[in-house]
DNA sequence: ACCTGAACACCGTTCAAGT
DNA sequence: ACCTGAACACCGTTCAAGT
């Protein structure tokens, strides 16, 4: 048994104005970092305490439980989200920006992927950037429920888009694999679709990061298209 | 301590063929059980293996881990997926109904929403679709990368669509809210958007499932617009 | 070949207690 | 008002041992 330290109010540091506690931000951003450097699944209570250097039974003063935490973190990184100014340009182009801005988002923080199923986005970044796109359908001529399914049909693409996007990275990192042994995998697994295969290789050949932008810009310019005809009838 | 029970080849029930032993399939079954009644994060090996009357450990002779359990399950349910035959109709038909086929499945199993960023698809059913949603737009007369990015804007749009539709429901269901009460939730929440409040209140006014499916069709109908267009050009 | 139980290293969360 | 530590009820997974 060592004998405790002597401590009083005097040896002791002064409170500085509670410049030290942990603060709600404080335990976002720091939450933020560590699913940046290491993913969804490594995200602990016990871990993002430690990084703040507290207890981890600590963060339970200032966010009601995990769950809770991610709902505030995945409104944070919509807060990173550019959105464009719907007066200042054609609607189109708005819906360009807007789709583009939410997809470098996600690139950026991969593990949204994995909470889009999971929590429903109604913080103040999200609802911020809805009516952001509402104004601008609204502007372009859309009317009624035809506003909201204009809207749904942008943000669908876009989830849906970069969800497997991200889903193959973001699998092999967390678990490590190399990625030519996973496209030997997917080939071995399709070797009853010779086409697929085909298909898979051209895609491959080409430089990822270029192919996987043709393939977003030509989906979404579907996606505007149709509503564009849809807004001429 | 109570004595225990005699037992011995002879009062024992006789091995019969192997009849008894656990089946990957039968795990399989046994956790789309669980999964559509409780939900994803009910699913728990210690669980599974109760419910098949085995220790949680036993599943680890038939499957190398959790993971992989759940790539089982989720390929498993794309089995349920009714195609359709592009031979025997246009190809905007394929797609139509391939997209409404992918989205029955997982309106049936809304879980799946939360494995759609968290794992890759690329077991045998879902290989059979891909390469026949691939096959229905080669028809049509994509070529190339554009049969790729095609078919991607396709079940991007499906996926896309689809979490927001399950993903409210499914969250109120783990945690049993009442629909009420989250409205009034969002409706605070967005009180700095009057514009807003109230496109959601006339979504809210109509019959939930209508509605919907409405929304779903309009972006569908887009997304095939556009790439008809591009089909033409 | 298949299953078991004990054990390990984790989880999220509660709560009485401290300052 | 804010933080701590011990404790509870769970996890997924490994592994030696059984049949």
């Amino acid at each position: 048994m060592t004998a405790k330290q002597f401590a009083s109010v005097w040896t002791r540091e002064p409170r500085q104005g509670k410049a030290q506690g942990l603060t709600r931000d404080q335990i976002v951003r720091a939450a933020i970092e560590i699913l940046d450097a290491e993913g969804l699944a490594a995200l602990s209570m016990r871990k993002l305490g430690a990084r703040l250097g507290a207890g981890a039974t600590s963060l339970y003063w200032h966010v009601a439980n995990k769950d809770e935490l991610l709902e505030l973190v995945y409104d944070e990184v919509w807060g990173e989200m550019s959105v464009p100014d719907p007066d200042s340009a054609g609607w189109r182009d708005t819906g360009w920006a807007f789709a583009h801005g939410m997809r470098k988002v996600i690139l950026r923080h991969p593990w949204l992927a994995g909470l889009l199923g999971k929590l429903p986005a109604i913080g103040p970044n999200a609802l911020r950037a809805a009516e952001l796109l509402r104004k601008g359908l609204h502007q372009a001529g859309f009317r009624g429920l035809e506003e909201d399914y204009a809207g749904a049909a942008i943000t669908a693409f876009v989830f849906g888009s970069v969800i497997p996007e991200v889903v193959w990275t973001s699998a092999a990192a967390e678990k490590n694999y190399d990625t030519a042994s996973m496209r030997e995998a997917v080939k071995t697994a399709a070797a009853d679709y010779p086409d697929l295969i085909a298909r898979a290789e051209e895609y491959a050949a080409h430089e990822p990061a270029a192919v996987r932008e043709m393939n977003f810009a030509f989906g979404l310019a579907c996606v505007l298209d149709g509503l564009e005809r849809r807004l001429v009838t």
